[in-house]
DNA sequence: TTGAAAGCGCTAACAC
DNA sequence: GTGTTAGCGCTTTCAA
């Protein structure tokens, strides 16, 4: 590659002067412009970003650090993160955790010392205390779909998404509802908090615990499991189950489908994050939805604003967006008949 | 950021010697060493990376472009291929084309003059200029998953996955089979040649023409051509499909379903990608397999032979490897009860 | 309008 | 063993 060096040698001019006309900066005579820009063009000469970085200390990077990436919902993430990214000319590292905290901490550290200008995160669990550093560090971060204490978030309320699936079965006449997915998250409290508010209670008999997120791998874990529900339970002692991602779900309709349960008459499903999972699959799936490009839009905006000194506010801004219900096949009235 | 400067100046001693003890290179006391890291520690010193990186020519970054993230497939190239990168201590840029080559162009400028130490590319298409550019510069490159003249790649024979999967619908007594994809594609071509291979010739009218590739965009198209295809022809004029990728498998399935064909009795299907979709859906489907696994592993290989120059080879290298036929429910040998 | 020079944070000779 | 020095390719004063 050319350097702004080799280019100024060719056109009879300093250094600088070359720097001044890739800058478009200040003032250079039309005619020194043109004889360099003609250069530029001969050696194909593009600017060394790296050089350009050190001095500058601005290095039109993003880390991003998702956790997995085999699930659609994050690869959805990453799509509208890097669009809008380049849209502002930034560029995206990406780094995949895998939703082990070592690997997060790992990330991180490079990142940091890749000096990139800002960090999208979704982070693997909200107390590490390597997220400390990077709190006190000054490189900008926005967690994202998860909400942390002391970062700058964009997210739903994963509560109120549980609320909706709650509330959704509840209203369509289901009280026994299982839920299935880890008792840890949000989603899960906003479900159990829904029952209360309808006077009723969550038995926590109906819960199938799962240790990982929304990633294919789960599929044998969860064909165990809710095999073993099915088999210790019959007749089913539920007529619904939520289940905290849509992969999950897909995968749990098929099970109760081989054990001879109908969808949605005698079982309904809902889903969490209305990816094309749930629009594509038979029957189709009740699903809270995360507006995902509204939330890649928005983080990486807040970042931007954060780099360019817009945005000074002392304590982090959190962006909560409403998720929404999609209503679809699996789930339907009690006793209706189609 | 403290600088390799700060430390020396706390630790008493020049700042080559902290970056000796960085590098853990060469002879350094015990002594200084210590104190030096005990410094290090203190101040959360980490090395710039760009600084790194603009002596010493390497940024340790690879950059890949993929096409369409949202299709599982390439999301699990892009796990595969950050984690074999992160083992060797790389990091990754990740560049989003949505098959359209004007961005290919871009990210492709961008990563050269970012100093990527190699690029991993899915090309959008074989014949455009700028991969000239490319191909002329002297950044270890390799085509993944589609092969390209002049590059490096590691890819499974396209032409031989076609023909397996036309085979397989052959051997198990279809002859009247649909092809649901583009025509252009090398899968195709292998589909097309089996046939002439087994004395038999491929109708053309048995084609639905689909534009784009595995995105879950394509969803309405597909819908569109398909349902146009079954009203057009009533009874079917095939007894099978072989669909481009698994997510146009996954549609497909649905909408004969919806039009009361049964799969695999009335008509069956054959996928492309093995990707989870193909193990999770009902009927499970049968899928030609890609070793997504094998090829990011490969793929970083090469990159890191190249640029150690451990390879030194002047024409491009191909490893093709080998599709495998995955064989589930969606195919039957015809006219069998199950 | 242009050039010379300093310096971003680091590596790698080269001396002592 | 350790310090000094010269860059890497650029941006940005400061003079001219």
């Amino acid at each position: 590659m050319a350097t702004m060096e080799e280019i100024a040698k060719k056109a009879g001019v300093s250094q600088a002067t070359v720097s001044r006309v890739i800058n478009g900066s200040a003032s250079v005579s039309m005619e020194t412009r043109q004889n360099v820009m003609q250069w530029i063009r001969k050696l194909d000469y593009h600017p060394n970003r790296t050089a350009q970085s050190l001095v500058s200390k601005q290095s039109y990077l993003f880390g991003i650090i998702l956790p997995e990436i085999s699930n659609p919902y994050f690869s959805e993430v990453l799509k509208v993160v890097e669009q809008e990214a380049s849209l502002n000319g930034y560029n995206l590292i990406f780094c995949h955790t895998g939703d082990n905290v070592q690997r997060e901490k790992h990330a991180i550290t490079t990142l940091r010392s890749r000096q990139v200008d800002g960090i999208l995160i979704v982070p693997v669990e909200s107390s590490a205390p390597h997220l400390n550093t990077l709190r006190n560090s000054n490189v900008p971060t926005v967690a994202i779909t998860r909400d942390i204490d002391g970062f700058d978030s964009v997210a739903i309320s994963l509560r109120r998404g549980g609320a909706m699936a709650a509330n959704h079965l509840l209203e369509t006449g289901h009280t026994n509802i299982g839920y299935i997915g880890s008792k840890h998250e949000e989603k899960f409290q906003g479900f159990y908090q829904a029952f209360l508010e309808h006077g009723l209670t969550f038995s926590d008999t109906h819960v199938i615990e799962l240790e990982k997120g929304g990633e294919p791998g789960i599929s044998h874990e969860i064909h165990e499991k809710i095999s073993a529900y099915l088999e210790e339970r019959n007749p089913l002692d539920v007529t619904a189950f939520f289940v905290s991602t849509d992969i999950g779900a897909f995968i749990v309709s098929h099970i109760l489908r081989e054990h001879d349960y109908r969808i949605p008459e005698d079982v309904a499903v809902v889903g969490f994050d209305n990816t094309f999972l749930a629009v594509e699959m038979r029957p189709t799936l009740t699903s809270v939805a995360q507006p995902v490009a509204e939330i890649g839009r928005l983080a990486v905006e807040m970042l931007l604003e954060r780099i360019t000194g817009q945005e000074t506010r002392e304590d982090s801004i959190k962006i909560i967006l409403e998720p929404y219900l999609m209503v679809r096949e699996s789930t339907r009235k009690i006793g209706w008949k189609s």
